[in-house]
RNA sequence: GCGCCCGUAGCUCAAUCGGAUAGAGCAUUGGACUACGAAUCCAAAGGUUGGAGGUUCGAGUCCUCCCGGGCGCGCCA
């Protein structure tokens, strides 16, 4: 990573807490990689940008190693001219780490939680919980290679309210299978895969509709929990996401978290009552308004179990950071569980929401309108059916996670150009293949370590090179910005950069030193598109 | 009414804690396979970054106001 190096190089002259840039210009002219180092420090010192610069530039171009040349431009940036040799070393570099290149230590071995999904088990997962799959799954993924211990988490809220309110969904249901005449209540779940559930209960409990109707609801109740679960886990697997934890929320009740949270809040006078209910006090920690934690009828609140689990995933389980991923219809939830986190003396920025925007399905360049209660949305299983894992997973990588989505289905399902997920893939395919010849040829691959980098000296190479070398720090950039997006934008490059490549340059030809060199470029590119597409949970194909 | 998010090319979107002449893909037009995969490549054209002020060496990015769209504002989850 040069980009590292520059940054270390400035540091042996410059303030330690001076806020500088180093990235890469916009135009070609301007070198490699620039930084506005001299303008920050002027407005320090009261000192022309000009002349610190110059001192600046000359200090470091002293090493030849690693800059052809450094030169001073428009009001005081400094521009550097990356030496060849160097970029060429970079080859070396990623065969020499391999599967490793891009693993980092920003982590330090920082304890992160990522719970994402966590989508209520009263139906099957839909889209929206789809991209919210994606992101969270994705984040774990690069948050574990830059060196955090991640744990991925889904929340299960198998307890309260609409739990019951499934339970007489599919009791309901399930007495008009049997011929009575029922007039199904506006807010109980409407989908089809109740009339579903009902049927396999009744055939599990042929008695169930003789039973007391709380039992009954009871036990129609678990049943759906039951099924849905397993329904949601499997539609997560066939998504490529795996959980190391799923949360119970009826548990916190069971070992006594929630009292236990609520008493430490009391405690420190954040609680008060009102009209038999037991509030908190979330204005007096930047909230809108203070929250009922207890209703008037005993009952804790969704809100209660929140600050019992939040207070554990801090206080008690360790993690030095959160993120929890929520639909962004949510968003109003955030300042009441910062507030909590705040009355608990634990750092509110410890916790990070990530709000994932909308997910419009576009069909025929018609809106496809979702509505749960109603049962008509598109499910997340009928979506991966219909397009196939990895465009869905691409696809939900390539926005930032606040802005919303439009998918557009026929698009997704093209096998060509259109398509950004084949784009790559091909790249990588077409890389396979490269070295599905390379054997018929009978090169061996063992001799790329010696290989002559000098060879490789034209423009393409070159903007290989410093794709290559950018890489962990983009892999650094996604973690510390919780942006997963910003590895899809890097592949899209990559892959762009390849197929540029490909059309001008041959890797085998009859200049055997230029072919093993070109080769090692080859497997180096080939190494790195396959690192990315694994972080994204997108598939890395030998053929297609 | 109050709060949060969004507004960038015809369409879908990028743009690194504020950096130099705002970039891709699609669509449009024109071109490239007698050698490793044409699911590819090259070129042209496309913009008052919703609008108006402000902050400063410099604003798509930060602040204020306005316009437009989405989502919230419950002793639901």
């Amino acid at each position: 990573m040069i980009v590292k190096k520059i940054r270390e190089e400035l540091l042996k002259h410059l303030p330690e807490d001076l806020p500088f840039k180093v990235e890469p210009p916009r135009e070609e002219a301007f070198g490699d990689y620039a930084t506005n180092a001299a303008l920050v420090l002027a407005g320090r010192l009261k000192r022309p940008p000009r002349e610190l610069a110059d001192e600046l530039a000359g200090k470091l171009s002293a090493r030849a190693d690693l800059f052809s040349k450094v030169e001073v431009a428009g009001p005081g940036f400094i521009n550097f001219f990356v030496a060849p040799g160097y970029w060429q070393s970079v080859v070396k570099e990623v065969l020499s780490r391999g599967e490793d290149y891009g693993r980092s230590e920003l982590g330090r071995g920082r304890k992160v939680q990522v719970e994402f999904v966590s989508a209520n088990p009263t139906g099957p997962l839909h889209i929206g919980h789809g991209r919210g799959a994606a992101v969270g799954d994705t984040l774990a993924r690069i948050l574990s290679f830059a060196g955090y211990e991640v744990v991925k988490e889904y929340y299960v809220n198998d307890r309260g309210r609409q739990m019951e309110i499934l339970g007489r969904s599919v009791w309901l249901r399930a007495r008009e299978l049997s011929g009575e005449k029922i007039d199904f209540p506006e807010d109980h779940y409407r989908g089809d895969y109740i009339k579903d559930l009902a049927r396999k209960l009744l055939a599990e409990r042929p008695n169930l509709l003789t039973l007391p109707e709380e039992e009954a609801v009871a036990i129609a109740r678990d049943f759906a929990l039951r099924e849905i679960l397993e329904e949601i886990k499997q539609d997560l697997i066939d998504f490529g996401v795996s959980y190391d934890v799923w949360y119970s929320e009826r548990g916190l009740y069971e070992r006594g978290e929630v009292e236990e949270a609520l008493r430490a809040l009391s405690e420190a006078g954040h609680l008060y009552e009102k009209e038999g209910a037991l509030w908190f006090r979330a204005s007096a920690f930047g909230d809108e308004k203070d929250r009922v934690v207890r209703r008037s009828n005993g009952e804790p609140t969704y809100f209660a179990s929140d600050i019992a689990y939040h207070r554990e995933k801090f206080l008690k389980r360790g993690f030095d950071l959160v993120v929890d991923v929520w639909g962004a219809d949510h968003h109003g939830y955030v300042p009441r569980l910062k507030a909590v986190l705040s009355a608990l003396e634990i750092d509110p920025e410890r916790l990070q929401v990530l709000l994932i925007q909308m997910v419009n399905l576009i069909e025929g360049g018609k809106l496809k309108s979702m509505s749960t209660r109603a049962g008509e949305f598109v499910t997340l299983r009928e979506l991966m059916d219909e397009v196939g894992r990895d465009a869905v997973r691409f696809t939900f990588l390539t926005r930032k996670c606040d802005a919303p989505l439009e998918f557009d289905v026929e698009l997704a399902k093209r096998q060509s150009q259109e398509n950004p997920v084949y784009y790559v893939q091909y790249a990588h395919a077409r890389l396979s293949s490269v070295f599905r010849k390379t054997e018929e040829a009978g090169l061996k691959l063992e001799t790329f370590g010696d290989a002559d980098y000098t060879r490789l000296d034209t423009p393409e190479d070159f903007k290989l090179f410093k794709l290559l070398d950018a890489f962990p720090q983009v892999v650094e950039d996604s973690a510390r910005s919780l942006e997963p997006h910003r590895l899809t934008y890097f592949l899209l490059d990559l892959a762009t950069a390849f197929h540029d490549y490909y059309t001008k340059h041959r890797f085998l030809s009859e200049d055997e030193e230029l072919s093993r060199a070109r080769l090692a470029l080859a497997r180096a590119v080939k190494q790195v598109l396959k690192t990315g597409l694994n972080l994204l949970g997108v598939s890395a194909p030998e053929r297609m």
